[in-house]
DNA sequence: GTCTATAAACGGATAGAC
DNA sequence: GTCTATCCGTTTATAGAC
């Protein structure tokens, strides 16, 4: 416990490869090598692969949650500003951080050959940002900000779709405009 | 020559695997149990599995190729029913095909694993494709049954993520409607 | 907690018989 | 063309010493 720092190691450098390469894409050796220690204490942290991919999509999850909540509650911005902050804030943990693929969709590409409790919380964190993208976009509604012609749920939906698929193609071409180019249609899309 | 049916049967193995699994998600030995061959007659096809991917993805591309200039050319449709059939047609040979992703978007994920020839026709896959959705996009412009506020390319572009995003987003999900939903946003959005 | 050693299956790939 | 046999490195995972 005084150094579990090796255990935050392997996770972080997991989420790395993860995002980079996907679930069959990494080994634990990969990870040894980087961490600097041998694949036998990855298994004594992690038994399975499946928990330590698990493990670090939960961790991910609840981050970028807190990190979204706050963005929510505590900043001066109009929703605009929110939606906008959004993108930023999934923008800074892909493509512009190493050009990683977003974790949840590079799992979710991997999906049919994913344990299951990877496969559910996968599931778990798309939900919680489109919980969240809802919960924006009312918010941008009563402010009289965004013009949503459809049940938010569709709109929120929608705007992960695009998300997810601006990432896979800017990888492709080693092009952020593609990125920046979608966050500015949807912002368009709901500003008008 | 006389049975090359084997090769045939081995690309099109291949490109169900590739598909559902992804490039790090299946083997030789799952295409030959598929087949009823042993791997090295694959190896006698295919001497590495780069030869092997490549092929297929061209063999993807031009059949599509067909398929999409078949609509635009043929096809007494206007330029929104050749719109709805380019979604249809993708949705075929995708979700609605073993609830397979799109070649090239499960391709795209793994981009940083691929082999150069592989990542090579990718590109073009994706090119001809946008290609095609521009050519279409200046159709109905000029039918006046488009209404495109930015660039033909831009507007192409933001078709195409929307698409693979909602492919990624629905398989997750084991839930067709997600892809719909995208087609109908797009429809609505140009014709709007 | 971390290591060495090892298991047992799998990975892509090749040589050579038929 | 297809097979058997085989190479050799990799992968996930475990046992047990330190």
């Amino acid at each position: 416990m005084i150094n579990s720092n090796v255990r935050k190691q392997i996770l972080i450098t997991g989420e790395q490869l993860v995002q980079l390469n996907g679930y069959n894409g990494f080994s634990y050796r990969d990870i040894a090598e980087r961490v600097g220690v041998k694949t036998s204490s990855i298994h004594y942290y992690f038994p399975t692969k499946a928990d330590l991919v698990k493990e670090l999509v939960k961790l991910q999850t609840d981050t970028l949650q807190d990190h979204l909540d706050n963005v929510i509650d505590n900043s001066g911005m109009g929703s605009d500003g929110k939606l906008s902050a959004f993108f930023d804030s999934i923008f800074q943990i892909t493509y512009l951080y190493e050009r990683r693929m977003c974790l949840g969709g590079m799992l979710a590409s991997d999906v049919l050959t994913l344990p299951e409790i990877v496969q559910y919380e996968v599931r778990i964190f798309f939900q919680k940002i489109e919980k969240w993208l809802i919960k924006l976009l009312a918010q941008g509604v009563s402010e009289q900000k965004f013009f949503v012609t459809q049940e938010l749920r569709k709109e929120a939906s929608l705007i992960l779709s695009i998300l997810e698929g601006a990432l896979l193609l800017s990888r492709l071409y080693q092009d952020e405009k593609k990125l920046f180019e979608a966050k500015e249609a949807v912002l368009l899309r709901l500003i008008k």
